[in-house]
DNA sequence: CGGGCGTGGTCTACATTGTGTACTATACGT
DNA sequence: ACGTATAGTACACAATGTAGACCACGCCCG
């Protein structure tokens, strides 16, 4: 039974945002990522409630690699979006481009 | 002082669905307009509440037009998006583009 | 060679948003 | 008049969004 509910304004994007940083992208450049593409800050908190939310739903998987080299080297988590996670993007996407069509004068941001 | 926050997975739909339905939309149409896009259910509950509090943050108004002719004609709400409505869901959508760059191999839904 | 500091990550509490259900009020038709 | 369909309201609760304090680890310094 999949699915009923709509993934939230943020777990969308930080869903994207993995997904920009190709297969495996890790914590710190998702982050960055998202900070960026929103302009908005991105607190640890926010941040990783949010993955091990959508990681409960099935939308993203993770690992844990050794982070070698770096100051305080703790294994760093790398996440995926599973294809529940893309189809649900899929999905929204769809809602939204609906939404906006025709709008485009009004929505324009010039 | 704007908004610190931002307009949720269903807020930007319903002030999308307002924008649909040209000047002065009114509920029944927004809410066929968002259930035929989104392609989901729109209980009354979820959806006034929602304009409720959109008002409250100055992101829609709306008036009481009487509603001529029809079964129970109670006054109906029209709905309009303030200015500072269309800016967040420029907002938005800005952020949701930059996310989903290069990603259309990805999210093409075919 | 041990303690501070900067890491990435966890926990937890709370605010905001999303949602259904039961209820109100008002005219229409009969 | 009265039942009923209709638009809208009230309210309670679930899910999502968010921050902050915390923890464990290894590098760096002395």
């Amino acid at each position: 039974m999949p699915s009923k509910a709509y993934l939230g304004e943020f777990e969308q994007m930080v869903l994207l945002a993995i997904l920009q940083g190709g297969e495996e992208a890790n914590a710190l450049q998702v982050r960055r990522e998202l900070e960026q593409s929103a302009n908005r800050k991105v607190s640890k908190g926010a941040f990783y409630t949010t993955l091990d939310r959508l990681e409960k739903k099935g939308y993203l998987t993770w690992s844990a690699h050794a982070s070698d080299g770096v100051r305080g080297g703790l294994p760093q988590r790398y996440f995926k979006v599973t294809p529940e996670g893309v189809a649900e993007l899929q999905k929204s996407r769809d809602a939204l481009m609906r939404l906006w069509r025709g709008l485009d004068r009004v929505l324009e941001n010039r």
